[in-house]
DNA sequence: ATTATTTTGAGTCATTTGTCTCAATGCCTT
DNA sequence: AAGGCATTGAGACAAATGACTCAAAATAAT
């Protein structure tokens, strides 16, 4: 039943916010009011290339992939996860055009929100904006060791490096899309797997 | 005259900090009042690297680079100019030892201001929190931009890149520190802008 | 269970990139 | 002005990486 989805999703939601932030229970009824609950199937597109993000999703569980098409070639720059905020946040807090694809890479159920409903909420209490806060610091602090790995580390170190930081990749993310995220070709990866295994 | 240049990078901080979030008056005054003006010179060092990242800077003029040493080679792999904040805020954040040295590539002006004295007043206010998170905001974003280059982007369409984003890295920086800031072999840079084999 | 599709590993070959090196140039200091 | 240090461009060669390809293996769909 969807309403019963809707409340495990909502405990969870609250569970992680807790991580950023604890909220008040009012700050956080708040919030659920513009929450809404959903399902996607492996392979649906969240949101279109050339199109506004305008929603936001918690993921409950499952997967999606942002990437963009190059060549005629998938290049993934960010998975997200169970338990993980999920949106083209650049084109989400300019409202400009994404360049960008999501796609649910299994199936998912998500707790979503549209931005012109949660903005407001956003910045109703300083309980709520320094929830925000420690969200933006986090994301920014894993953003500056993913991108350092391209400058400090050779492909192989930045794979091992991966293996060790993010061992879920591994199971559950194609090796081939993988290697974009990685920043190098599906050769190369396979290359280093064959030397390493 | 210190005092005036003092009352002069307190004039800009606050413009800077103004394309953040406006501050009342108030909550700027008690920011001011933990804050200190220093000069550093050309290749002076800020932070060393295994020591702890205790302090902040505003740059009023000048520029620093942040780098750790591979093999006896540094590796650059952010600079920060005017206007801006420095820090290894990943260090700063937890306390915990730098990877990093920060060292000034100009000589330098800043105000200047230490974590025990600052943070408490970072969450003075519902218009202070806003504010950081703006600025956490606003380098998550450019974060996010930045690593996908490494993705999307091959050697010499980052070095056009940053041309175009970044051109007064190009005036100021040495390519030797802006081969590393791009991921590639100096070799490689002069490669791309002799454009031979 | 069978078929279709996706994912993966690997071979070949061309291209790109890196390491090491040296000399020319530019900049800073005295 | 002269000497010293930093920065840059480039040659030679080696190593790494990528494009293209195919077949085997794994997974999904009927």
């Amino acid at each position: 039943m969807d309403k019963d989805n809707f409340q495990t999703a909502v405990t969870l939601f609250r569970k992680s916010m807790d991580t950023f932030h604890p909220l008040p229970d009012s700050d956080f009824e708040k919030l659920v009011g513009v929450l809404q609950y959903k399902k996607y199937n492996k392979g649906e597109v969240i949101l279109q290339e050339a199109k506004v993000c305008r929603h936001i999703w918690f993921i409950i569980n499952g997967c999606f992939r942002i990437f963009s098409v190059e060549n005629g070639v998938d290049v993934n720059v960010r998975f997200f996860f169970e338990h993980s905020i999920a949106a083209d946040f650049i084109s989400l807090r300019h409202q400009i055009p994404s360049n960008f694809f999501i796609v649910a890479l299994e199936d998912t159920e998500v707790l979503y929100s549209y931005k012109p409903n949660y903005h407001p909420i956003l910045n109703f209490s300083k309980s709520l904006v320094t929830l925000t806060s420690a969200f933006f610091a986090t994301q920014f602090f894993d953003e500056i060791e993913h991108s350092n790995t391209f400058k400090l580390m050779s492909p192989e170190e930045r794979y091992n490096n991966l293996l060790i930081t993010r061992p879920k990749y591994f199971q559950r993310i194609p090796l081939t899309y993988l290697a974009s995220y990685l920043g190098m070709s599906r050769k190369t990866l396979t290359r280093i797997r064959s030397n390493t295994n």
